[in-house]
DNA sequence: TGCTTTTTAAATGTCAGACTTTTAAATGTC
DNA sequence: GACATTTAAAAGTCTGACATTTAAAAAGCA
């Protein structure tokens, strides 16, 4: 494990590179304790607020966590679906909302990635993700409910039907499509009438998933799919139109 | 931007939050400018390296980006798909080497995401994205390649045509399930008998998205994920023979 | 002996202050 | 006006110290 003299980067930078490439090279294991801060100093000859910069970043990619204490230190971390699931989620968040990633591809994206989703969430679902699909339908259900309890229900079933697929791996790469969705979702305007087509539609794909009719669900998430964009595009048009007249006037 | 006093973290830990919130919510907008560490300091009522700390746990994030000399400091960085997707990547690849995930685990997200893409790929692939794929498959007909120039060969094969599908989403959620797939191919022999099947599908695949027939795709797909699967069993039954065999002797 | 309490040492967390290096604006010079 | 020089601001780094946490070791005790 050496750093670059050569390198322009910091060097804390540099030994976060050196000790992350060491973890994914195997070389490190799970659980393993890193030297002390101070023996890190002094391999990498540097000071020790510098080694601990770099250990701040790598726990930031949860790749460490540290524990004060005797016998404490740096352990490298096994990284688990909660942690790599809300990093997912963060970043991809942030990822669509700062690249002005228009609706139309996220929306696509998203329903592509579900459409997968659904065979293999006809085979395997369960009584419990039945009963949570079931009952995000009902609290979609209620009047008066706010547009963001809406929406956070509305990610809630998508979430139970991806995790009906009952592959992990599947469900930590969708997160990111599915959650990042919800601050764009929260620009449209989910009226009583579109909020009942779309209730209806989940209705309908519950069933098709108990029922186990992949044909039917992959149907119904495609009609969900183009019934959300021209939601979406309606509200854009009105907005462009309302900026018109303001000019206008 | 308050940090709470009751909070069981660490202070730079704590500041980082406060900031990466401030992020999230927008109220730091892209490529504003964070007063200087000192200032942080102050205002967070804790010391310059404790501010440097939780900076360094953001810019590992790439939520900002730092900048030396007069005028220089901490600024909000438009998250890019380039870093994004690489800590995706990594992120991805820990996950799944740490959590021993089967390779069918793996294996069929990576494929069921990825017949996700064929419609859409059919549809919009350009010249640019066909010749990557007809490029990689004359590097697969090449004798004496070694196993890792294989399997980069492949990843680089299914990227464009994950990139073909014309959404940038779609590419950077699913490099997390094709890249991170790497490591556990690479546990797989391909033998030439393999390979040369290997490479028959993907030359009709490569045919089928060059003819715009999502349906043959869709089949070659599903006929490269079960394959896949069977070398890789093949390799485990093989590898627990004799394991079984050294322990009888 | 066996259990409880106290001590202790090692490690991270935090701080203060100084120095170095980089960088771009401001100033000076031709 | 174009180029060189100065300068100040900011990140990067270092040194040394102290605070806090924690678990092992030691001591005390029944």
């Amino acid at each position: 494990m050496k750093i670059n003299t050569n390198d322009p980067a910091d060097l804390s930078a540099q030994i976060a590179k050196a000790i992350r490439d060491a973890i994914i090279a195997g070389d490190l294991i799970i659980d393993e304790r890193l030297p002390s801060e101070q023996e890190l100093a002094e391999q990498f000859q540097v000071s020790r607020p510098t080694v601990r910069e770099a250990l701040k970043r790598l726990a930031a990619q949860s790749l460490i966590r540290t524990q004060r204490g005797a016998f404490g230190g740096a352990f490298v971390n096994r990284i688990n679906y909660q942690d790599a699931y809300s990093q997912h989620v963060t970043t991809s968040t942030l990822l669509l909302s700062m690249n002005d990633v228009s609706f139309d591809v996220a929306c696509e994206a998203r329903f592509a990635m579900e459409r997968a989703c659904a065979p293999m969430a006809c085979i395997r679902r369960t009584a419990d993700h039945l009963a949570t699909m079931r009952a995000e339908i009902h609290r979609q259900s209620q009047p008066g409910l706010s547009d963001e309890s809406w929406c956070a229900s509305d990610v809630t079933f998508h979430r139970a039907l991806v995790d009906a697929a009952g592959n992990p791996v599947m469900s930590y790469q969708l997160a990111g499509a599915v959650e990042a969705m919800q601050p764009l979702m929260n620009m449209i305007t989910f009226t009583a009438r579109s909020r009942e087509k779309i209730i209806d539609l989940h209705a309908r794909i519950a069933d098709s998933v108990e029922t186990q009719s992949p044909e039917t669900c992959d149907t119904l998430l495609n009609e969900l799919a183009t019934y959300t964009s021209e939601l979406a595009a309606n509200v854009l048009t009105a907005r462009a139109r309302r900026d018109a007249e303001r000019t206008d006037a």
